[in-house]
DNA sequence: TACACTTTTCCTGGTT
DNA sequence: CAACCAGGAAAAGTGT
């Protein structure tokens, strides 16, 4: 498990870039500069090693992954499934194929995309600066394309968190559970379509949840009581059986279809 | 600074 | 008896 500096507490007092920002504006703000060679070095998701024509299938969907987190788009509105494929597919696909394939999103994931590519993973960072454009781009995808795959399908919310050092604990818990290298066995799966899975090591989660946060003194006392907590706002469901938990209705992106 | 929200810490009591 | 679960209460941490 990579452990998530907190390099925030030395980065310059800047907000952070828009992903969609061309690079000369972006290169034009020293301070960004100054960020993004910091973060280059501190942030390091498997598929960020790569350049995008190089990613497996599995990047493909962690790099989508983070989109959903990132930009907090609606995982529900994103087939994975059409996005079986690997790093090379994706980047000759075009924005119309995006579009097909992604819904709602499409165009927006082809123009991150684009950017990441030629300018490199330094504009993934925040979408706060982009919460107009994307709401501007969500309203006009829908109306020209009716390409939206869920009917629960909307306009993401615009009030989130943006640091890694805030990552939620589901959204740690599953992306240990969607990253089988780096899950050590800790969780696994008992029933994936239905979000339910069981927590083998409870000692190593405690200790890899408190890697993360850079507290010693977790425990899986205290990490479960914090587990308990999303019952009552429909992260987490409960289950009759020790140690196995279920996604809730308020979660995304653990799901290997989303149709 | 106030506030909201999430997580941590500690606790009592119950269950497996 | 150990490990886990349930959930109250309060504090801490963080972002707006």
């Amino acid at each position: 498990m990579l452990d998530s500096v907190n390099f925030n507490n030395c980065l310059p007092d800047i907000s952070l870039p828009d992903p969609l920002m061309s690079w000369t504006q972006l290169l034009g703000n020293q301070d960004y500069y100054v960020f993004a060679c910091l973060h280059i070095l501190a942030f390091d998701r498997g598929w960020t090693s790569f350049l995008p024509e190089q990613w497996s299938k599995r990047h493909v969907w962690q790099w989508l992954q983070f989109c959903c987190d990132q930009y907090k788009l609606d995982a529900s509105c994103i087939p994975f499934s059409r996005f079986d494929i690997n790093g090379m597919q994706l980047c000759s696909m075009s924005r119309q194929e995006f579009v097909i394939a992604a819904g709602v999103y499409g165009d927006y994931l082809h123009r991150i995309l684009q950017n990441l590519r030629i300018y490199g993973e330094w504009f993934l960072l925040s979408p706060d600066e982009s919460k107009q454009d994307f709401k501007q781009y969500s309203q006009h995808s829908c109306l020209l394309s009716s390409m939206c795959m869920s009917t629960d399908c909307h306009i993401p919310p615009v009030t989130h968190r943006t640091s890694l050092q805030s990552t939620h604990l589901w959204e740690f818990v599953r992306d240990l559970l969607l990253s089988p290298e780096e899950n050590s066995g800790i969780l696994e799966w008992e029933d994936r379509d239905n979000g339910i899975f069981r927590v083998v090591k409870s000692e190593a989660l405690a200790k890899v949840w408190g890697q993360r946060k850079k507290n010693d003194r977790m425990t899986y006392e205290k990490l479960s009581r914090a587990l308990r907590y999303y019952y009552k706002t429909g992260i987490l469901e409960r289950v009759d059986r020790r140690l196995v938990y279920k996604f809730g209705k308020n979660t995304h992106g653990w799901r290997k279809q989303q149709l």
